[in-house]
DNA sequence: CACGCGTGGCC
DNA sequence: TGGCCAAGCGT
């Protein structure tokens, strides 16, 4: 996401193609100019206002918000940020710029060079998804990241959230985008619950809509700022409330916060003794070398047998493993 | 729509 | 200690 805290007065607007890096300076002064007064009294000030205001002297200093990062490097980003903590992501993030800084150039590597790279991300189908739509750009959009919704969810591994995320973040275009942090914030402190429903593209879209702001400028401000809230103040298990800018707008703190009481989102399975846990131990295997990793290799892993030709299987069904006359390997595109 | 999918940090 | 959680996606 190429908006940065920093000052840059002399900063373009946003046609198409230039990153939003420069909402930046004249985010900050459209905001204090629409609403003077906004972070001294957000009684009276929309949330959209206040909370642009106070993103732009709060937001986090992420490698993304910088500006000029490209459209590709926030692709990528988004990628690894799908279900992957940030602090964990800047690093690799970094790493696999430096080694391929255009989808042309990771689309020229085979897809196992990409799985080696993601080393310990988790969810290593993403950096298949992320290697297939490297492809796909490279072979469909002549190198260049899509800056159209429906271009970008045709590529592997995008979804709803990741395409609007890039045509807002990368392009500046005014679009609702919804992630956990946004659901959860719109859920306190508009809809005073504890936390949110579980996900429903209509009904987020619609809720996130009706908050943006007309402008294309404000609108892709808004959205990186109510994720950012919900990221560092509005959390999930214990919120700061009594850091947050929109306290007094808060239709959950209004109520007293009420527990939640509507379905839960389903529960993530215990990870130990999983078959998630032995697919791990495989693929860590099969990123720590060269070679094929043999049968016998694999079968060193686990105890339980069945549930190790279960979980291989599945690897293999992925894509994510494949079956050599040697043993076992990451998948190098030739077949 | 509910589920399966890695990894590790945090309280 | 161990359950909860983290900028989702595909099926």
């Amino acid at each position: 996401m190429n908006i940065a805290p920093s000052n840059d007065p002399a900063a373009p607007q946003d046609a198409p193609g230039v990153p939003v890096a420069t909402v930046a300076g004249t985010g900050d002064n459209a905001a204090r100019a629409a609403a003077p007064g906004a972070v001294a009294d957000s009684r009276t000030a929309d949330v959209s206002t206040t909370l642009n205001a106070w993103f732009l002297a709060n937001a986090r200093d992420l490698p993304w918000r910088r500006e000029g990062f490209g459209a590709w490097g926030i692709l990528v980003s988004e990628f690894m940020l799908q279900q992957t903590p940030v602090k964990r992501v800047i690093p690799r993030l970094q790493e696999w710029l430096a080694r391929w800084p255009t989808p042309a150039d990771l689309a020229a590597v085979p897809p196992s060079e990409a799985v080696r790279a993601w080393s310990s991300l988790g969810y290593p189908r993403r950096a298949l998804w992320l290697h297939a739509a490297a492809v796909q750009i490279t072979e469909q959009h002549g190198g260049v990241v899509p800056s159209d919704i429906d271009a970008l969810l045709a590529l592997t591994g995008i979804g709803d959230y990741t395409a609007r995320a890039v045509a807002a973040f990368a392009y500046g275009h005014r679009h609702p985008v919804v992630d956990t942090n946004t659901r959860r914030v719109i859920a306190r402190a508009v809809a005073g619950a504890g936390e949110p429903a579980p996900p429903s593209r209509g009904r987020d879209l619609e809720a996130m809509g009706a908050l943006l702001p007309g402008s294309a400028l404000e609108a892709a401000l808004f959205n990186a700022a109510i994720m950012e809230l919900g990221a560092v103040v509005c959390t999930s298990r214990s919120p700061h409330c009594d850091i947050c800018p929109i306290r007094d707008d808060c239709a959950w703190r209004a109520a007293d916060y009420p527990e939640f009481t509507g379905t839960r989102k389903t529960v993530q399975k215990k990870f130990a003794g999983s078959d998630r846990q032995v697919r791990g131990l495989i693929m860590a295997e099969l990123r720590s070398t060269h070679r094929a990793v043999t049968e016998a290799e694999i079968a060193s892993l686990w105890p339980e047998a069945a549930q190790l030709q279960r979980a291989l299987h599945s690897l293999v069904a992925d894509g994510l493993a494949v079956d050599s006359p040697d043993g076992y390997t990451l998948p190098d595109g030739m077949s």
